[in-house]
DNA sequence: ATTATATATGAATATATGTTCATATGTGAG
DNA sequence: CTCACATATGAACATATATTCATATATAAT
């Protein structure tokens, strides 16, 4: 070690365990093609899990268990309708985050 | 699937495969408790391999191991300065990045 | 030159996680 | 009421990945 001021200092502006642990969380949702496509995919739009799984060819299992992990981190929500289940985004940070998300990749 | 014209305009707005490899590959860098932790340090500060290791209590091997990844991701640089290597933040996405996971997760 | 220090890295291990498969639940149609 | 359809979910499996351990490299100090 160097610098002890700049260590200190360092030391002071770290964000506290729980925010770290939270804030790795929100971002693994984001990690997965998956879930980044359904989250993109209803930006624009409400749908049921019948087509999101004809959207991203997937099975409709698949897709059930990823809307329940975004249904956990309280980022959708889910209303039915008849025999369907139509999912909605709840957060306007989703937007943003896929946004800049975007932007860096294309600037490279 | 019920509403022909929603399905083919969601499927309009889809992103492409290589858009969503890439965006889901850089939120899996924020995925991580230590390269988070390391990439917030890095926002104020420029400090070595032995700091960052020291700050977050883990064994140099780990952090060194981490900051590969970082650098591989084009997130940090590196210059070296007698034995100690000191890394700093290439991308201003980053602080935008973080900002908005602490936002989200402190809204709760 | 030799030793200690800082960093990097390959291999191994343990853990986490996404998909598949089988099955259950709930709803509308006939 | 029975059947087909949409969704949900637990278990199993395969894969990805973070840390540890051992070791290598480079530089500074003595």
């Amino acid at each position: 070690m160097i610098d002890r001021d700049k260590f200190l200092k360092a030391k002071k502006n770290m964000l506290d365990e729980d925010t770290i642990f939270n804030v790795s969380n929100l971002y693994k949702v984001f990690s997965d093609e998956t879930r980044l496509k359904i989250l993109n995919i209803l930006l624009d739009n409400e749908l049921c899990v019948y087509d999101i799984a004809e959207l991203l060819d997937m099975t409709h299992s698949s897709i059930s268990h990823q809307l329940k992990v975004l249904r956990d981190m309280k980022l959708v929500k889910a209303h039915k309708h008849g025999k369907n289940v139509y999912y909605t985004l709840i957060d306007d940070h989703i937007e943003r985050i896929i946004k800049i998300g975007v932007e860096h990749v294309n600037e490279k």
